[in-house]
DNA sequence: AATTTCATGTAACCAGTTACATGATTCA
DNA sequence: TGAATCATGTAACTGGTTACATGAAATT
């Protein structure tokens, strides 16, 4: 039915959560709350749609756990769908859009990409990766020189910031790449 | 009227921008189109909207530059209340909240202080800043010692990425501390 | 003459926020 | 027995997205 799997970021992080074992919704809400993946909301008027959305979708389904209570718990799992779906997701090409806008996605897909897909294409991930913040980051360095001497020394400074956040992705997925190389065979 | 400063992030950008020079939504929509600023939508249903919402705050007023033309072209400047939200939104306190979650927030933040509220508040900001880093650093290296044994590899990886970032941006704080504060006297 | 850029807007939609609401279970 | 935690949800609102729409001015 729905084709463009258009994941919205929440969608993402509650579809790779599942993924990795059943969760209910407060399950769900606790991780947000209590873990650095914290800065999705972990309010109930986000997650338990977001839940019913996905589970309409066919990607998870819910199983009620009511051990005769009346208050039902939902503990939801990744249906066959859903886990082909997210497989899909994580495993697209890292386009320059993405380095340049969606960082966080990025390594939220990193984040999940090992436990889905195993090493090698995560590895395959990482080197794209890699290859695209390297290339941003040169045409940055790029605009940089060309507008350096426009620019106020704040603006230089922030500017500063944002190119040593790219060279530190940089060096971290190189590094990334060598430790699961030389871990596997 | 409106006493919450709650600004969001569009909002600040764009009161941020007008607060350097008086622009147009168009202006708006190319400099966050053209610019290392464009993770900003340069949407047309993001900016003309939130133009007006601004506009009815009294933070910006639009003068119409109307040489006889039928498109209207509004230039919007920023008004003495306007400057005075913003000045206050930017010096607001560094919290450990936007540390965490809305590291993007204190980089726009800090982008226009030195343009609103000069070096000596911007050195003031650096400070809370690099402190604020510094101890969230220090908690997550302590949360990551705790789990380190119960993650995958991609997890413990996922985690250095938090650390390194983290790292580089307590480093560029203190670096920008140094220059600004040996480049005035 | 055709295309691109300037310039402003609206309408339908969607996802997330805040606040509210309910009630069971466990712990002090 | 009172508080905290478990557990799920709704309703009103807000802000941003996508797509549509219009037309002037400048460039090719």
């Amino acid at each position: 039915m729905q084709e463009k799997n258009q994941l919205s970021t929440l969608s993402l992080a509650i579809l790779g959560l599942i993924g990795q074992k059943p969760l209910s919704g407060y399950d769900v809400r606790k991780v947000f709350s209590t873990t650095p993946m914290g800065h999705f909301s972990s309010s109930p008027g986000a997650i338990y749609p977001a839940l019913k959305r996905i589970e309409k979708n066919g990607w998870i389904k819910g199983e009620v756990k009511n051990r005769k209570t009346l208050r039902p718990k939902l503990v939801f799992k990744l249906t066959d769908t859903g886990r082909k779906v997210l497989a899909e997701h994580l495993t697209r090409p890292v386009t320059k859009d993405d380095v340049m806008w969606h960082m966080d996605d990025l390594m939220l897909r990193f984040a999940f990409l090992g436990h889905v897909v195993g090493r090698k294409q995560t590895v395959k991930f990482l080197k794209e990766f890699a290859a695209e913040v390297e290339a941003h980051l040169s045409s940055l360095r790029q605009y940089m020189d060309e507008v350096r001497e426009t620019m106020s020394p704040y603006g230089r400074l922030a500017m500063d910031n944002g190119l040593d956040s790219y060279r530190v992705n940089a060096r971290w997925a190189r590094r990334a790449i060598k430790q699961l190389q030389q871990s596997g065979e």
